[in-house]
DNA sequence: GTGCTGACACAGG
DNA sequence: ACCTGTGCCAGCA
């Protein structure tokens, strides 16, 4: 099979998984932060990279710049931020992360 | 080619 | 903390 007709990973996608992968445990990057890293694209683009292949990497370490986990996985990812110790703000209804701390940065 | 949709970001309320 | 509107980029019918 050829390249186009595989859905295999782009150039794109590759890199952003890649990006993913460096973030270190306890750590995390928004969507913008990871196309601005990369300085193409978009927030948008990276988010669907991540709803595609995201399943192969710390998806958890990708969240909004309010530090709101993906949606349908916030209990899941919550158990991850445990798990790394990472910078949680416990709200009354809702648990974010600490973008403050918790943002980093290649 | 056109229009809608989406694991977004930002500003207001 | 939540919802709405607007802007941006790419995929899909």
């Amino acid at each position: 099979m050829t390249a186009a007709q595989s859905s295999e990973l782009d150039g794109f996608a590759s890199r952003v998984l890649d990006v993913v992968d460096a973030i270190p445990p306890g750590r995390v990057m928004s969507y913008g932060d990871i196309a601005e890293y990369l300085g193409e694209g978009g927030p948008r683009q990276v988010g669907r990279v991540m709803a595609v292949w995201g399943g192969g990497v710390a998806w958890w370490r990708v969240i909004h710049s309010d530090g709101t986990p993906a949606p349908g996985h916030e209990r899941r990812a919550l158990a991850h931020y445990k798990q790394e110790s990472t910078p949680l703000r416990t709200g009354k209804t809702k648990v974010t992360v600490d973008m403050r701390l918790a943002r980093w940065t290649g």
